[in-house]
DNA sequence: GTCTATAAAATGATAGAC
DNA sequence: GTCTATCATTTTATAGAC
């Protein structure tokens, strides 16, 4: 019955990438709560329900398991941008990728992806699953910045790579954790003043 | 004889200023490199050339003596927020201050301030010395502010909060990090970028 | 694969001689 | 105040029973 035994390897499997996700939830969580380094396994495991012996099996070391995480981050920002309608302006899908990481950063899911100074980034390097992705999307966001240039939406003196590590560094501003703290602003507002001063600048206009 | 006693005691306590001083530069350095979370105290002793116990004999913990090197930089920006001409308008004292930011930040010499994530923000929190500075240095900046959106240069429409944070969190951009890592640009061209998408933002002009 | 128990290393902080 | 030596704790990772 080789139809029955797969539909069992396929239920162990389905149960093994539910409980992998739950660790990677876990995770991403943390890594957006308190960053990599103050991230300990302890909590993970604790917070996924697990010993942390038990989480060992799933993932070889903190390392691997953040840059797991990072991985299916990229995959869900992928989806994003494949999702946008093909007819929306450059510009517009370039601020609407800058928008879902802004509000996934104030839901607390955004783990600090540009921190040159955290020691996953050393890590991230070497995982070839987490830099396809950043490849991918990288390319993409790339070529709607020379499409945005060319229609004149966004400055075309800039350098393309200055606009890309903006865009990503907004990703993650601290402004919005500032604001949020702040308590004067819903999200809503946070997310519209944040999509402002980062492509309009906080200049009179006359 | 007084005079030559408080001489001998001036002199001590000069020296002693001295490798405060220098421990001081150390953990700046460190702190601008690595962040706080990363730093450790044997990394501060050996940088000063001196033991860990030493350290602690200047400075009774980690947290304060890290407040101490924030202190001496709020110190530092107080010092060119006054040294201002006072016959500059108010945009130009708001950008001559991160345009000092972005400058110290490029040379390896300004701490990330804003990161919610550290452990070392609730320790400043607690330190009167630091918070008496940013309490100053935020109601300087906040009057410029407040006479920029006056006076039309600085749009009216953004709470001065939005402003003020944004100013803080630009002063230690990541992006400034990438770029120079890139090697595409000298660090004058990083700041004047670095200046034009704070203030401007990203969008074409017609 | 899950657990308990523990190894191995890093690190903040201190004791005590000089 | 400076040093060497050491403590106490945290934390990554693993051993080994079930």
């Amino acid at each position: 019955m080789p139809a029955l035994a797969a539909k069992k390897l396929s239920f162990k499997q389905q149960q093994l990438k539910l409980r992998e996700n739950a660790i990677l939830d876990a995770v991403n969580r943390l890594l957006a709560k308190k960053g990599f380094d103050l991230m300990t396994m302890d909590e993970v495991a604790a917070d996924v329900g697990i010993a942390k012996a038990s989480l060992y099996k799933h993932f070889e070391s903190k390392e691997i398991v953040a840059a797991a995480s990072m991985t299916r981050l990229m995959d869900e920002a992928l989806t994003v941008v494949n999702g946008l309608s093909s007819h929306l302006p450059p510009l517009n899908k370039i601020k609407a990728v800058v928008r879902w990481a802004i509000v996934t950063h104030l839901a607390g899911a955004m783990p600090l992806l540009p921190s040159t100074r955290s020691t996953i980034q050393q890590a991230l390097l070497g995982y070839a699953p987490y830099m396809e992705r950043l490849s991918t999307l990288t390319e993409q966001i790339g070529t709607w910045i020379e499409q945005a240039q060319r229609a004149g939406t966004l400055s075309a003196s800039l350098p393309g790579e200055v606009v890309l590590y903006t865009i990503f560094a907004r990703s993650c501003d601290p402004v919005a954790d500032f604001l949020k703290m702040g308590g004067a602003f819903s999200d809503a507002d946070i997310v519209d003043l944040l999509i402002h001063i980062t492509f309009e600048g906080m200049t009179g206009r006359s």
